[in-house]
DNA sequence: GTTGAGCGTT
């Protein structure tokens, strides 16, 4: 079958919008979700029944009703847990949802960060492609102050936080590069509590696309990021737009492509403990709050986890020592690192090749055969996991050892 | 084969 078109709106009465079919009659999820974020499905009233029909999903493949598509409006689903940016929800939704989204009215919007940008990509560029979603107050592209070249990153604010919302939840085309915008270290989480809105998906396969992963999350609730690494390491992160979503997956063995794969909680990539106790701080006393529960089961593991494996800093009783130390960590410009028996600093300047695309050639092009795409999250972070059983030891002896503290801050 | 990139001379 030739591609052909559907008619797809967010309600029934409004102003449909074609979108293509696939080859095979069929309609990606993802097409749909390129023009509508966050949709999950589609429904249609059935000229027959008067009533509204679900439309068949597998696998991110939305089938046509039996007697094809023909030229009725779909309409878009939701997940629940959405926001819509216009209110659409009903009161007692609203009143029922957490606190953090009744005071979205005035959310302010800030900075995002524009990831892998061709070096080309002007800040002109950037304006022309931005300007499409919305009003764009901002636009940088980071250069090396001596050459002039672009750093392959830049910056762009807009007008309203509803466009910020939906720039952050796609990935965008700029310039023949695949770009993330998301939050910057240094704006993330800034008034958000300390959960995570991100799950580790492990015993992934390799012919599981970034793409096909962000399509089956997709069900549960607004995926904001999927990331894979590579080379391949069969796991995975998805990250949703509500943290209820990810905790409510944690623990859930879910088929994809056949192949069970395991939901768990996605802990910090890189502890820098300063920007961790900076965090607490705002959490009332200290290290108190509940923020750095939730690791690894494994994590009391060998030799039954007393209190000195303290996977989470929550079972975690300082004394007054301690506590002074690690004052003095927040202020000095060695971070806590200093205090952690913990080593591995080796990472970054090794050479990763993962993420958007392999390399940071003009010349290349994306391939399209596999369009896995990775990419990182804006999520928050969690307190340590598995290097704080090191750092037990370590918070006492080995505090002022010098290290440095790398600033990778708290996103995950 | 179960824990991840890159972050701003304001």
């Amino acid at each position: 079958m030739a591609e052909m078109y559907i008619r797809v709106a967010e309600e029934e009465n409004e102003e449909p919008m074609e979108i293509p079919s696939e080859d095979d009659g069929t309609v990606l999820l993802s097409t749909v979700s390129a023009q509508f974020p966050g949709a999950c499905g589609l429904r249609f009233r059935s000229p027959v029944s008067q009533c509204m029909r679900g439309v068949r999903l597998v696998d991110g493949i939305l089938h046509a009703p039996e007697n094809g598509w023909g030229n009725l409006v779909y309409v878009v689903n939701y997940p629940k847990e959405t926001v819509l940016p216009d209110n659409k929800r009903k009161m007692d939704e609203i009143d029922a949802s957490s606190a953090t989204k009744i005071k979205r009215g005035d959310q302010k919007t800030s900075d995002l960060i524009v990831l892998g940008l061709p070096w080309k990509t002007s800040e002109q560029d950037l304006k022309d492609y931005f300007g499409t979603f919305g009003e764009v107050i901002m636009v940088q592209v980071k250069r090396d102050v001596k050459t002039g070249n672009s750093k392959g990153f830049g910056f762009v604010r807009f007008g309203d936080w509803e466009t910020q919302s939906k720039v952050m939840t796609q990935r965008h085309m700029i310039d023949g590069r695949w770009c993330d915008c998301k939050l910057p270290n240094s704006k993330q989480g800034i008034d958000e509590p300390m959960r995570s809105r991100k799950v580790f998906v492990g015993r992934c396969t390799e012919d599981m696309t970034a793409d096909e992963l962000r399509q089956f999350f997709m069900q549960y609730g607004e995926v904001t990021d999927v990331f894979i690494p590579k080379p391949f390491r069969a796991f995975a992160f998805v990250t949703f737009a509500d943290d209820q979503v990810a905790a409510a997956l944690c623990g859930e063995d879910l088929i994809i492509k056949g192949v069970s794969v395991h939901i768990s909680n996605a802990e910090p990539k890189h502890n820098n403990t300063r920007q961790m106790m900076e965090r607490a701080g705002r959490f009332g006393n200290g290290f108190g709050g509940q923020g750095f529960a939730g690791s690894r089961s494994n994590m009391g593991g060998g030799g039954g986890g007393s209190s000195s494996s303290l996977g989470n800093f929550g079972n975690f009783n300082l004394n007054p020592a301690m506590m002074a130390a690690a004052q003095a960590a927040l202020q000095s410009s060695w971070g806590m690192m200093g205090m952690l028996a913990q080593q591995n600093q080796s990472g970054t300047s090794g050479t990763s090749t993962s993420g958007t695309s392999s390399s940071r050639d003009q010349a290349q092009t994306y391939s399209s055969a596999n369009s896995n795409y990775g990419s990182s999250s804006a999520a928050l972070g969690w307190g340590t996991g598995s290097n704080s059983g090191a750092a037990s030891a370590g918070f006492n002896s080995s505090f002022g050892s010098s290290m440095e503290s790398k600033s990778s801050g708290w996103g995950m």
